[in-house]
RNA sequence: GGAAGCAUAGCUCAGCAGGGAGAGCACUUGCCUUACAAGCAAGGGGUCGCAGGUUCAAGUCCUGUUGCUUCCA
């Protein structure tokens, strides 16, 4: 055994943990065999974007999953954390031209080739980072298994969907109503958007009428694109309006006239009950306008600026345009009213560039018949989510789904596998690249200039990266995955798109189960940015802390759906913890022999503390695997500290210090307890600290990896109850002389002897025993028992635990009137507790209808007051005597 | 406009099967008791947002209401 001398005061993440991960690391302790016999459990990373660091964010996600991958592992599964990264199509080709220009270079310069290849090297450097952020974080992912979303591999399954969903009618392309990033220059999907209220101007125009007599006024918050406008609808029931119907209006700023058409879309009660309609900027319009085969123009350019046939306004940005806009109105005489208002924007959920709604030629993915086999497994509980309600968040979206805009104007992702005929106009999708035109024979093909959606990539995430559409072990092994644990900000995006994309490519759902967590946010609650700066880089943490500590605090307090707060406090506590841990384990590694084969120790030594401790581990055992399996780890986590800190070190280790000095027969059983309970704890703490457990584990079992052993058994410790009664007894009755101590500042060093008197043998019994244990823990010299009619001596002061009564002689050390005080005080309470039982327990209503376990409860409840109150009033009498 | 979540001690939050309100931190008091002062011991502090209802019994279930947050349109 190694001397204490050897072993520090205090854990040092920073020296320990690069070791211990090295060790896994060598014993490939990760890594699952795809041709074990034992059950599988699968977690796919949600992968991070290549776009930068590993935020707070990644930490909380990557932590929950690695807990429950640890756990399953000592359960003993085959277990597969599978990490990962993504491309980020949008993100990263934003990063990458940033980093072009401050080289002095655009990405038209460069051209598409070498753009790729600078945007491959960013892609290098920036997994390897992630990599070993996730690392330090303690990650117990396979790492021969990483796969990022644009390798080989995961491309053939992008193309093969892509090809499939194709032949199947529900990929098309065609001309729609897009978003477009003016910023981002390319087109983004429905929930790329972001809407926001912001401060605006409500116009009144008035647009009069072709005849010459009189006009319409309508009010609008975007005037500029009155340049477009193909008509004005009213409400058909509106008397305002019939009689304009059918006239037609000569558009101000513009030479042409445009019609008065009726629409029930138009709400009447909105500004003049007019609606200026403008199918190629406003997708309401754009509805509105193929109801009524409204022609469309376009005034905008892809880059959001004015297009060459809107006049004096070309080349402007749509704000100037508006600004210009309105002052030739006002000029003309044309703007009836300006007023401030507040209304909704569309923005771009990366840039926050407003979004213009635009008529574009792109992709899109036919929603409709995907989602409806995607709802039913999750209305049927083949797919279940947790916290359970935010099944109703995706109903609510996959119910009223759109189709999907998949085609972006951007290089950096998977170029869409379609090819034009430059010489007959045929389409031609394709998982290679053809060389002639299936149509016409040409060769003249140019392939699709643009790429997918990178969630079009991430939503064959769990099937893709085990090899399909290849039938490989991996696949087999491990398809479907288990559990998938991500934040609900991205329900919409990956969750229910690997759900649709699951279940129609490989038949199957993508898991059974989906852990959904808040966001951490910072101590005062706000959400971490990078504008507000208010982020905690979860490797400074880590160089301060430990990994372990950062761990402890993004799971302190955590449950299923919720935000979390990350605080310097919770962080200092996961670090009091740590050393807690460390020192109870210093403690019994000074106390134990060499000789660490307990055969020996025999079932009568253990004493009454040996049992309860072992009792109370058996309860935590199981409290802390239901909590597991129901994932609700943050419960999990707190039952274990609770276990160690308030059972283990707070009471255990000071009731057997004294057994320990002594040696002997008794000495030794305390070392086995104290050896098994720690190892078993250590176990159980294991997948949410990984390192310091794996430390001291090392230590008590030589060349044992701890992440590779068993879970803790239930079965191999007995439930005790005799032993935690007797114990409870027994802490109360330190408790109370304690409290006497500090009521009347006796000071420690003070000793004094004590009486018991009770009824119950057993309690008696258990007190004589544990005299030596009142005298450490109390400081009560010697205990003597009174019969239960002797009266308790002149001098004496009690107490009532459960059980029994206890009287120390403290007459010369407290004030009369105090005493008086306290008693009355105990006395109030415990009438009142005896009165709300005996109520209860009059109540017929009660007795009869509440369960008798309930009912019994009760009555022992009232029992035992009433005895307690007997004690206090026989010692105010005691008192008044004097 | 539609929907969801939250409201519990000074602060941050637990309380998942309805049976006497919990933790951490902060606060008060006393202790360097040779595992740990990043510690030990003892304490104070809450009409569980408000109003109804169901029940023998409601922080817990139902309805309404107020406030905050979020998602969708």
């Amino acid at each position: 055994m190694r001397h204490l001398d050897s072993i520090s005061r205090n854990f040092d993440p920073s020296k320990e943990e690069s070791v211990i991960y090295e060790r896994w690391m060598k014993a490939k302790a990760f890594h699952p065999d795809a041709s074990s016999d034992k059950p599988p459990f699968t977690i796919v990373m949600p992968p991070p974007n290549i776009t930068g660091e590993l935020h707070m964010g990644h930490a909380m996600d990557n932590t929950l999953m690695d807990i429950l991958t640890r756990f399953q592992r000592m359960r003993g599964k085959n277990t597969l954390f599978l990490p990962g990264s993504d491309h980020a199509s949008i993100a990263t080709e934003a990063l990458v031209t940033a980093r072009l220009r401050d080289e002095g270079f655009s990405k038209e310069e460069i051209g598409r080739d070498a753009f790729l290849k600078y945007a491959w090297q960013w892609k290098k450097m920036y997994e390897a980072r992630i990599i070993s952020q996730q690392k330090r974080l303690g990650l117990s992912c396979d790492w021969d298994r990483h796969r990022f979303t644009m390798d080989d591999g995961l491309t053939r399954a992008v193309v093969r969907v892509f090809n499939n969903l194709y032949k199947e009618g529900l990929i098309y392309r065609g001309k729609r109503m897009i978003n477009w990033c003016p910023h981002c220059n390319t087109s983004i999907s429905d929930i790329e958007v972001e809407h926001e209220d912001i401060e605006g101007g409500l116009y009144t125009i008035r647009y009069p009428l072709a005849s010459g007599e009189g006009s319409i006024s309508i009010a609008t918050t975007r005037p500029e694109t009155m340049l477009a406008d193909t008509a004005v609808a009213v409400h058909p029931d509106d008397v305002r309006g019939k009689a304009y119907i059918g006239q037609m209006v000569r558009l101000p700023l513009t030479d042409r006239e445009i019609p008065v058409i009726a629409d029930d879309y138009v709400d009447p009660e909105f500004g003049t009950g007019f609606l200026k309609i403008t199918p190629a900027h406003d997708p309401n319009d754009y509805e509105l306008g193929l109801r009524h085969s409204l022609p469309v123009i376009e005034i905008l350019t892809d880059r959001g600026l004015m297009t060459e046939d809107t006049g004096r306004y070309a080349g402007m940005t749509v704000l100037d345009a508006r600004r210009a806009v309105v002052e030739d109105l006002k000029r003309q005489g044309l703007l009836e009213k300006e007023e401030k208002r507040r209304h909704n924007v569309g923005t771009c959920q990366r840039c926050h560039t407003l979004v213009e709604p635009r008529v574009s030629t792109q992709w899109f993915v036919k929603m409709k018949p995907l989602a409806e086999p995607a709802i039913e497994v999750v209305k049927c509980g083949e797919v279940r989510f947790n916290p359970d309600h935010f099944k109703k968040i995706y109903f609510n979206w996959m119910e009223n789904i759109r189709d999907w805009c998949i085609s972006r104007q951007l290089w950096w992702g998977h170029r869409i596998p379609a090819w034009y005929c430059d010489d007959c106009g045929e389409v031609i999708v394709a998982e290679e690249t053809p060389s002639i035109c299936t149509a016409c024979g040409s060769t003249a093909l140019r392939q699709d200039e643009d790429t997918l959606d990178t969630w079009f990539s991430s939503a064959l995430w769990p099937f893709s990266t085990l090899g399909w559409p290849e039938d490989t072990d991996d696949y087999r092994a491990f398809y479907p995955t288990d559990v998938l644990v991500t934040g609900y900000d991205i329900i919409f995006f990956w969750v229910a798109r690997m759900i649709f994309s699951a279940i129609h490519n490989t038949g199957n759902i993508p898991f059974h189960t989906v852990l959904i967590h808040g966001l951490v946010r910072d101590e005062q609650g706000r959400k971490m940015s990078k504008s507000l700066g208010n982020g905690i880089d979860p490797l400074e943490v880590i160089d301060d802390y430990g990994a372990d500590t950062l761990r402890y605090a993004l799971v302190v307090g955590n449950a299923p759906g919720n935000d979390l707060r990350l605080s310097e406090e919770k962080l200092e506590n996961g670090r009091n913890f740590i050393n807690k841990i460390w020192n109870a384990f210093r403690f019994t590694l000074m106390n134990l022999d060499e000789n660490l084969d307990f055969s020996d120790v025999n079932e009568e030594d253990f004493t009454i503390e040996d049992r309860w401790i072992m009792s109370e581990l058996r309860d935590t055992i199981d409290a802390v695997t239901s909590n597991m399996e129901a994932l609700e780890l943050g419960l999990a986590q707190d039952k274990i500290y609770k276990f160690l800190w308030d059972l283990f070190c707070d009471w255990y280790i000071e009731l057997v210090k004294e057994r320990l000095r002594e040696g002997g027969k008794s000495g030794r059983a305390a070392q086995s307890v104290l050896y098994r309970v720690l190892s078993d704890t250590m176990k159980l703490l294991h997948p949410f600290m990984p390192f310091v457990t794996e430390k001291i584990y090392d230590i008590f079992h030589d060349n044992t990896l701890l992440i590779s052993e068993p879970w803790p058994d239930i079965n191999t410790y007995a439930e005790d109850q005799e032993a935690e009664t007797a114990m409870q007894s027994m802490m109360d009755a330190i408790r109370g002389v304690r409290n006497l101590r500090a009521t009347y500042n006796v000071t420690p060093q003070q000793r004094f002897s004590a009486w018991i008197r009770t009824e119950d043998d057993a309690i008696a019994c258990r007190m004589e025993e544990g005299a030596r244990t009142l005298e450490r823990l109390a400081g009560v010299s010697s205990l003597s028992r009174l019969n239960p009619r002797e009266t308790l001596p002149k001098d004496a002061v009690s107490f009532a635990f459960q059980g029994g009564e206890m009287a120390v002689p403290l007459r010369e050390l407290i004030d009369i009137d105090e005493e008086r005080a306290r008693l009355a005080e105990s006395e109030d309470r415990l009438r009142k507790e005896i009165d709300r039982a005996a109520k209860m327990l009059a109540n017929r209503q009660f007795t009869e209808k509440a369960p008798a376990r309930v009912v019994e409860t009760q009555r022992e409840k009232k029992e035992q007051y009433e005895q307690q109150l007997r004690t206090v009033l026989e010692q105010q009498k005691r008192l008044s005597a004097l």
